[in-house]
DNA sequence: TAGTGTATGCAATGGAAGTGCATTAATTTG
DNA sequence: CAAATTAATGCACTTCCATTGCATACACTA
């Protein structure tokens, strides 16, 4: 418990109670949750303050945010030492159409990406999609 | 104008007049477009349908669906040719912040991406955010 | 020409993101 | 310690976009 404090306190975010429990729930699921996933999950919440601590998460670079395709905003934790840039921290994201869950394949990184001239690249977002290795099996 | 009709006849869409207005329409547009910039310029036709129409041009592989993290799904006419198939004609989206355009960078095939063991690739979606030629060179 | 199927238009719904404001909790400062 | 300031939370509401149901109009076929 005192690990998540550090975590917040590391990131420059008051560890209120609510913060604790989102970061907790969110350490516990290995797939990108979307807003509605927290809230069901905490039920006795508002859906705003629920909002807002995902927004507090990403702008302090704790969690990022991710756009599968699915119309969605989905979100997950950082891995360690993340600072959200491209080229070394962000990587591919897949979203299996049977599960319907978004994962993300951090060892694989987004391949480098040449733009024409006087493109400048700030965010890259790389999402496959299809069928994932739990369903495939099945 | 005949030229048009061929071209969603090629494609099993009968050629009504909305239809064709607005595949014309596409045609004129460099870069994708959204629904609610067709419906500003077709201002006498009906959201639905212009909505349905373009759902039509998908589903027949006239055009396709981009989802470029903007939140609103955007459009844009296929290559000749195109299957929208992984691999082969699936293509970069460059979304310019500034001027907030979403282009197809067609020359920019989606780099081949190797997927963890029994993940089954379908779709692949690769957004490069940033700014574009034309507003980096104001 | 009648009949069938498709396209269109209108109205309405639903889901998700986001904002404004009042209230409460926490933190700082005198 | 109390007052004052700042931040977090909860509620209500708005907006935007995607989508559907149903009735009408159009087009094609028998």
């Amino acid at each position: 418990m005192i690990e998540l404090e550090q975590i917040l306190k590391k990131n420059n975010v008051k560890p209120t109670a609510m913060r604790l429990l989102v970061l907790q729930f969110l350490l516990n699921k290995k797939s990108a949750i979307s807003l509605t996933d927290v809230e069901e999950y905490f039920v006795k919440s508002d859906r705003t303050t629920l909002y807002r601590t995902l927004k507090t998460f990403v702008e302090s670079e704790l969690a990022h945010k991710i756009d599968d395709g699915t119309g969605v905003t989905k979100y997950a934790l950082c891995e360690e030492n993340c600072h959200c840039e491209i080229d070394t921290d962000l990587h591919l994201h897949f979203h299996c159409k049977l599960c319907n869950e978004t994962s993300c394949l951090t060892d694989h990184k987004i391949p480098n990406i040449s733009l024409p001239k006087n493109f400048i690249a700030e965010d890259v977002n790389l999402v496959v999609k299809g069928i994932c290795n739990k369903c495939n099996s099945n």
